[in-house]
Order: structure tokens, then sequence, then C-alpha cells
DNA sequence: TCCATATATCGGGAAAAGTCGATATATTTG
DNA sequence: CAAATATATCGACTTTTCCCGATATATGGA
């Protein structure tokens, strides 16, 4: 998921129609190709929005996700340098 | 574990009697530390090898472990430019 | 060779993570 | 307000991971 974040364009062509990409991408399309029920796909990115790596916005009945750049970058570094 | 051996001569006192650092740390010594059974360590060091993350050494009876920096420079690049 | 020491492997039980269906909450529309 | 749609939460079940004791293997010394 993380990875398809990162071409929200490319990865998912379903979102075109009723939104943009820049407040990321909505749970439905998510879920869509995931391949997973609803559920698991919600609290999974709810878990990712509590670690930091996405950020969750809600506009109107959708939430988008998108990627949390910065948190990858401190994890990158932190490996270099604390572990 | 991996940040103890960072620095074997800081965290494994015990093992400057019956031989240096220069192939790492043995078993015994980060088992000691770790506070879990032999076999527990003996595994999980083994998983972090075969994961690249240490190297093995068996010398006489002792097996030393060693950090292989190369792995988590690799790790911290790859969440830079693939994840 | 026999014993002591160090480490590795195996099998199983406990804990945690993953996944689901059912249901609750939130938003939009008629 | 009622219905439809999107997402979130809950409880249970399954799968995976963690960790142990028991045992096997390897090495060194009497």
């Amino acid at each position: 998921m993380l990875e398809w974040l990162k071409e929200p364009e490319i990865n998912f062509p379903g979102q075109l129609e009723h939104a943009g990409f820049e407040h990321g991408v909505c749970v439905g399309q998510i879920q869509a190709k995931a391949g997973l029920t609803q559920s698991t796909v919600s609290e999974y990115l709810s878990i990712l929005q509590r670690a930091g790596f996405v950020e969750a916005k809600r506009v109107g009945q959708w939430t988008y996700y998108k990627r949390n750049e910065g948190a990858f970058e401190a994890l990158s570094k932190l490996i270099q340098s604390n572990l």
C-alpha cells in the first residue's frame, strides 16, 4: 500500500472521476486494489497513520490517505545512526 | 542486541578475559545480557545472520557474532529509495 | 575415550498479529 | 428524517511469531 501511494495517479486510476489526489487516495480505492475486506484495510490504514507513515484527511464521506514522506526519511536516518 | 553489538567493549566487558572482539561477541555473553534462554538467543542470532544483519564466526567451541554494517546501510537506502 | 562446556536444533505452548463478518458512526441526498 | 454510501470499530477466529525446555551436535581437555 505504501508503495502504491507513491504514485496514486498510476495505481488508482479509478479515483480520477470524483476527486484529484491532492489529499491522497480514499479507502475504497485502496481496498479494491488490496483485495482485502473493507474493515481490514481501514484498520491497517489507521495503524499506518498512528505510526506516522500516512496522513488522513476526511473530506465529506471519504477519508483520504497520503504518504508522509518525512516519516520514511526519519526511519532511514534512524537506521543509519541509531541501529 | 544489534545496538549492543555496536559497542562490544562497553556492553560485554565479561568477554575481555578469554578473547578480544575482533570476531565479535560470543552467544553466551549476549544471552546473559539479554536475559533470555540460550536456545532463544541462539535462534535469534541465526535469524539475524540469515537476514544478513550479523556475521558469525566459529572459533573453537565458541561462535562469535558481529554486525554487518553494510546491511544497515543497504536497508537505510532501501527505505529511502524503494519504500 | 569420557566428560565438561558452548552452541544449535526440535517440538510445543503462549502471545501477538492478521483477517474476517457484523455492526456502529458519519456524511450526503432526496 | 430516511436511505444510501463511505469509513470505523468490535469480537472472534486463524496464522504467525516468540520463547521455552529438552535434546543433539561440536569442540577441547583429562
